[in-house]
DNA sequence: GATGTGACTGACC
DNA sequence: TGGTCAGCCACAT
């Protein structure tokens, strides 16, 4: 919404958006944004978005439900054990029942 | 100013 | 049925 920023922003505040215990995918914060072809540079915001320790970027997988940017936190089973502690079934890296816990912001958000 | 890269996605072989 | 290819846009060097 600020001008100053980048889209970059929206991104850290959709994922802010989030509800605890949803979450959702690169596409479906890039086509809020209205790039749903630029899935790959949510993900890139999601690298800069460490510079915000508020934005919850283990609410974001791809769009299988597979903890893609596990690695990137401080420890890989990090993101695992954010997700469990919102009652997120996590096996192997992957969501299950990732269908129940997605969380489209083109449908939840106005 | 150009080039490379990336936490993805969809389509093709 | 599964793996591989190319496209996409913004940021860093």
């Amino acid at each position: 919404m600020s001008q100053r920023s980048s889209f970059f922003q929206d991104v850290y505040e959709v994922v802010m958006l989030i509800p605890e215990g949803r979450v959702t995918s690169y596409g479906a914060i890039g086509k809020y944004l209205g790039m749903p072809s630029s899935a790959r540079m949510v993900g890139w915001a999601m690298n800069a978005s460490h510079t915000l320790p508020k934005v919850p970027a283990h609410r974001v997988v791809n769009r299988v439900g597979v903890l893609t940017g596990k690695h990137f936190f401080e420890t890989p089973s990090r993101m695992q054990e954010l997700l469990e502690a919102e009652n997120i079934k996590v096996d192997n890296d992957q969501i299950q029942r990732f269908e129940y816990f997605f969380w489209d912001p083109v449908k939840e958000l106005p």
